[in-house]
DNA sequence: GCTATGAATGTAATAGTATAACATGTCAAG
DNA sequence: CTTGACATGTTATACTATTACATTCATAGC
């Protein structure tokens, strides 16, 4: 069974990151969120995992309200925006104020179990944490999926054109907005 | 006279982006806004010029908010939100709903007369119009200088990956946060 | 000239995103 | 058991951005 939660999924989903819409984007509407179909579950709980070992080997408190955070977006597989979150926190008796969300997911982002997307005002898991990376994200403006690519090059690159000048980078926030392969005309 | 413009501006000038704006920066409380002090002046009426030509050729409309827009941006030659922009052009008699700074900044960004900075919520005037190039922002955190830096490798590797995950890039924000020259330690 | 047309602007109202500030609770070290 | 650090809950508010509609302006065609 390996696809198994690759149907959209129930109502309790809403969007992404809200405006431009199209659900019936061709291969985006199926929920496999990278550009590829594959089994959700398991990539998910597998990053569950690994950010459960990361925080114990660092002594991080991965609590109820952020790991459930950390759960919510691992489930959407998308881009949720923090108040896309909060809801689903408010849902499940945890605080309904912006700042539950906001503190969780500043907290997730912080430690690199998630990442803030900025052109869409939201957040998604990392599919990675505790391996040294560089996030750059491919972001389709058809269907709003999103795509967390390795970029050690780009970071490479980058940090070479900062050194020229001078600078010392800190974080990066890569985000490319284009087509993604099946919105492709 | 080299640098005509190089001490703090008048009161006129609140700030770039509001939040954490430690004016005693070292270097950068001048206000020489790229790393380097600079004749700003000439860069700016330089820019302005680019712009005035690259409208003519392609048959844009700069009209007096989209042209002042620009001059607003290139004069305080640092990022400013969009309601920094708003409140200059309604001091000078345009309207002074958000939508009136939203609609000539988009216009600017639409034509590469202006780059947005996601993560300031900002906006910049491109210094090199016209150009074909793909701009990166280094952005200090401690005194929010914003330099755009030349940036074609760094797209050259992005689209390299983009390209294998079968993806297509048409525009990109590449910002990068972390210490100018003159912040640094 | 005169008007039809589309673009640009003005304006009001509202939606969406994020933070400051303070009160309360929890847990572990001493 | 107390202290202190961190985490959470909650209120209020600030900041950013868009929708919708009315009006004005420029231009091309008659």
């Amino acid at each position: 069974m390996p696809h198994p939660a690759t149907k959209p999924q129930p109502a309790t989903m809403p969007h992404p990151a809200t405006k431009p819409q199209p659900e019936d984007c061709p291969g985006c509407a199926t929920p496999a969120l990278a550009f590829a179909p594959h089994d959700h579950a398991h990539c998910s709980s597998d990053a569950l995992g690994r950010a459960d070992a990361l925080a114990a080997s660092l002594g991080l408190r991965l609590t109820p309200v952020r790991r459930r955070t950390l759960e919510i977006l691992l489930e959407s597989h998308r881009a949720l925006g923090a108040y896309d979150v909060l809801n689903r926190l408010a849902a499940e008796g945890f605080g309904n104020q912006p700042p539950v969300a906001y503190r969780a997911l500043d907290f997730l982002e912080e430690h690199g179990l998630a990442h803030r997307i900025r052109r869409l005002n939201a957040f998604t898991a990392c599919m990675h944490p505790g391996e040294a990376h560089a996030p750059a994200f491919l972001i389709c403006r058809l269907c709003n999926a999103v795509s967390e690519t390795a970029a050690a090059p780009v970071r490479a690159a980058l940090d070479t054109a900062a050194t020229t000048a001078g600078f010392t980078i800190e974080r990066a926030n890569i985000e490319a907005l284009g087509l993604c392969p099946a919105c492709r005309p």
